[in-house]
DNA sequence: ATGAAAGCGCTAACAA
DNA sequence: TTGTTAGCGCTTTCAT
């Protein structure tokens, strides 16, 4: 009850700064050493239930915090898993948030480092480890390699969507030719022939998205009806896309997209254009962020598994430190194709 | 040269494994106190050039890296500042952006904390209490005020984008009724008397956002014409009050939306149901988020200086601390009303 | 079940 | 300019 500290002149809400309680001032309001606190803390055995009650009622009344800084210092293993993600990227959001729970579960904390135009990879990485992370789980990362070769060396590395061989990073990813090659079967089933597809440049997973779609292609016979338009995996490049087959008058009777948001752009731009989707062209986009599923999108899509994404990544890096000798580990994912409202078979012919 | 510790059965890209080298082992490679090095890695003065120099190389050489652990628990402040984002929130996403470079310019390190559908915003804000964050910044939490007001006791909290009055929670956030004020002028400038706002409920904002569209109407003479639409601050809340006016034949000649997600789930639906945007009706967003600008979309709406939004949050947090007594302070700032392609003169009758 | 004591890797005050 | 020396708050043997 009531502050420590002598509380000047009121008006102001409080005046803060009572010295943060630490596990000392706690031992000593409950007659016991530092060192049984920190076993109750840590959920360890060897402490007497009655013990541990009081400790935590102590704890509590003091308000008192395990102060991490000191813990980690203090323990051999950190036990916190280091996260890089884009922040504006909603696929690495969806991930994100399933990895907590995923970590919480084995026990480790998260520390999140974010990439950004204003912050190099590089950098975002060096915070990991100058925090201790025991391993590094990456997103989408569009790090050289040559500087995860040096990284890898001093703790595990996991990628997700994006390979590095022969760096000793460990890799998650989908099968992105699996997932494409279901989309375009698809397509070709509802009798699509002419079907283009706007690439994600470097974006993750394009290159074997594209090499996924010739081959696709060429599986039904239709190499020659290849067309494989730049992009990147912004709306603003589906929507530059949708407008050059626009001006051009060389819509194809479906589209598929590097990945969702490059798809959503390209829908905006023909809606507005008085071409319909799926009636003048059918759509199908890559990793079904949560957009995709709105009822006015209800984008036909490939969806990437970030449950077990998350899972694996997680699981993944426990492995490795497990067992730091083994060889780099690859899961590929099976993607799934989510048939929504924007296929459809191609308009007949007059 | 060559690691340490021997390279068993090779094969493997390389077994990891290197001890971390300490500050100690770049003090004795260089053949200083450890001190010394301290000094050099703080940039405090008190070391020759030369031994700088020789200690920087030699630190490289080793791969050193401060470890921040030890560095927060010696240290008698962290310089870290907490910040909880919600990970998928993309305007969160652009303040977090402008956040680091103006931390690092005071020279604090900015740890991430996700608010999330499995993370509570309790639970991120005791992460970063862990950490020994010296103050924390939070974008848009919708964190209950009680609990606030405990962590206010221990460390300055600064909340963007949402007020907590008598909490002692620092504000920053723009002038609503301000954007608001502005877009509904520029709409009536156009010629629009029929003005439906599309709420956010308790998104960051929308009260104001709510009464500030009110008393604009007001302004105008136009309290009889005002409707508010039930919605929230997504996508599909815009799509849903799109299909209800459509189906009512309610449709309004503008639509000010509570944000720019909402008015993008808006300009979707209609576009798709062949209403032209801003042919049959204009419509404002409110936030102006990168995809508010991109050349398809062009939505007309209210920017939130942003960039000054996130120097004020740091320079607040700062504040604060240099001055612990001081009341709780709220800046406000001004929006811009950003005119694009969604708003026109209304369709003239007949 | 509980306590004593030695660090973890660094900072910072003080001496030299 | 450089080195010595206490801690920072916790974990973790090892005794008791």
């Amino acid at each position: 009850m009531g502050t420590p500290e002598s509380d000047p002149a009121g008006g102001t809400p409080r005046t803060r700064r009572a010295k943060r309680p630490t596990m000392e001032d706690v031992a000593a309001r409950v007659g016991v050493s530092r060192a049984l606190v920190s076993v109750v803390f840590r959920d360890a055995p060897g402490a007497s239930r009655e013990t541990r009650e009081k400790v935590l009622r102590a704890a509590d009344e003091l308000g008192y915090r395990p102060d991490s800084a000191a813990r980690v210092l203090a323990r051999s293993r950190s036990r916190i898993l280091g996260v890089m993600l884009t922040v504006r990227n909603p696929f690495h959001a969806d991930l994100v948030e399933a990895i907590y729970p995923e970590a919480e579960q084995v026990g480790y904390d998260i520390l999140l480092s974010a990439h950004a135009p204003t912050r190099h990879s590089h950098k975002a990485i060096e915070a990991l480890l100058g925090h201790r992370c025991e391993a590094l789980i990456l997103i989408g990362p569009e790090t050289d390699p040559a500087f995860l070769t040096e990284v890898v060396r001093q703790v595990p590395v996991v990628s997700v969507g994006r390979r590095f061989p022969d760096t000793g990073v460990e890799t998650v990813h989908t099968a992105e030719a699996k997932g494409v090659r279901q989309a375009v079967d698809h397509l070709v089933a509802l009798g699509h022939r002419d079907i283009v597809h706007i690439d994600g440049s470097r974006g993750a997973g394009s290159a074997e998205r594209r090499r996924g779609y010739r081959k696709a292609m060429r599986g039904h016979g239709l190499a020659e009806a290849a067309r494989v338009l730049p992009g990147d995996h912004t709306e603003e490049s589906g929507a530059a896309a949708a407008r050059r087959l626009l001006d051009e008058g060389t819509m194809p009777t479906a589209v598929l997209a590097g990945n969702d948001r490059c798809a959503i752009g390209f829908l905006d731009a023909v809606s507005r254009a008085g071409v319909h989707v799926p009636g003048d062209v059918s759509l199908v986009g890559y990793d079904d962020i949560p957009i995709a599923r709105l009822s006015h999108i209800e984008l036909t899509t490939v969806r990437q598994n970030v449950p077990r994404m998350a899972a694996l990544s997680v699981r993944t890096a426990l492995n490795r430190l497990e067992d730091p000798g083994r060889a780099p580990q690859e899961a590929v994912l099976t993607p799934e194709l989510i048939v929504r409202g924007t296929t459809a078979p191609p308009r007949t012919r007059d």
